[in-house]
DNA sequence: CTATATATTTCAGCTCGCTTAACTATTTAA
DNA sequence: TTAAATAGTTAAGCGAGCTGAAATATATAG
């Protein structure tokens, strides 16, 4: 087990201070909007990856088709997602977000992230501009790093041994 | 409405990449160990503020006391929580993280945060001092706003008008 | 002391999300 | 063409988590 990295510790408490915050923006606003995180989990994937399959959105939630169609279908009831059948093999259903599913996704993002207006006000040029740059760094080690993982998801994240 | 501010878009960015990546780890973990989302943010939040009433908690949670005793009655048979009599008011239930309790939860921010010695490993000495450097600037921004904000909650967060 | 306020628990009843199992429809392989 | 695989839905049943209302116990105000 490694010591303690001070970056990786800063990291730590970066990300803390920031998932409580955009968390519990999040779950105000989707308390009020009558939708749960695993429905906001699915409208997000959608919006992510475009169109999806019930089998695939299961998988990537983490449950049985079973009770992706059964979620998905509580979505097309408040005509968040459209659900149509794809022409090309007629048993899978194509899943995309109606604008109604849109807007409130939207919304739902601009909520948690309200309070980020804030934290850019408290903050001098020069230091939003040292920010963005270390800021931009991150993000793009961070989306190789994804790419490298997802190619390893088998052995490890999804299916240990 | 402001423009998008380069140093927000940043943030949001990064934000959205590591929420993602924490979430799952996260999620992952919590269905392994059979404890809600619910759960872990109760437990998060007793950890937090050291003692919470039950009540306390249920607010905290967004729940009524009712929903919260019956949260805290599952919590204390899986022996992750202890509940007490407060001995200077006997209405009120003392809430502490029993040594299990205590272990899960840390085990949990682990589970989440695991990924970042991966990104540690993908970055330079001299980006992650740098980054280290940014990012000491954001948790301090953040938690002054934080208290800020905890200053106006009457107004603009829990009961507004 | 009595009335009221506060803290928590219990209960009935509801929705959500989940599972397994059975079923339908469609595609693909032999 | 028939058999097997695949995609999705449906049904029965379960536990979590929520609410409102009622009950209990304790503290506090008059």
């Amino acid at each position: 087990m490694p010591l303690a990295d001070p970056f990786v510790a800063t990291l730590q408490s970066w990300i803390e201070v920031s998932m409580r915050r955009s968390m519990r923006n999040f779950l105000h606003y989707a308390r009020e909007s009558g939708l749960s995180m695993s429905q906001f989990g699915a409208l997000f994937h959608i919006h992510r990856i475009g169109s999806s399959g019930v089998t695939d959105l299961g998988e990537y939630l983490g449950v049985t088709s079973a009770a992706a169609s059964q979620m998905l279908e509580r979505l097309v009831q408040q005509e968040l997602i459209l659900r149509s059948e794809d022409p090309h093999d007629r048993r899978v259903k194509q899943i995309v977000l109606t604008e109604k599913g849109s807007q409130v996704l939207a919304e739902g993002i601009r909520a948690r992230q309200g309070w980020l207006d804030d934290l850019a006000a408290s903050l001098s040029f020069d230091e939003k501009q040292q920010i963005t740059m270390a800021l931009t760094t991150l993000v793009e080690k961070a989306t190789h790093l994804k790419q490298a993982v997802k190619q390893n998801s088998n052995l490890f994240i999804e299916e240990h041994p």
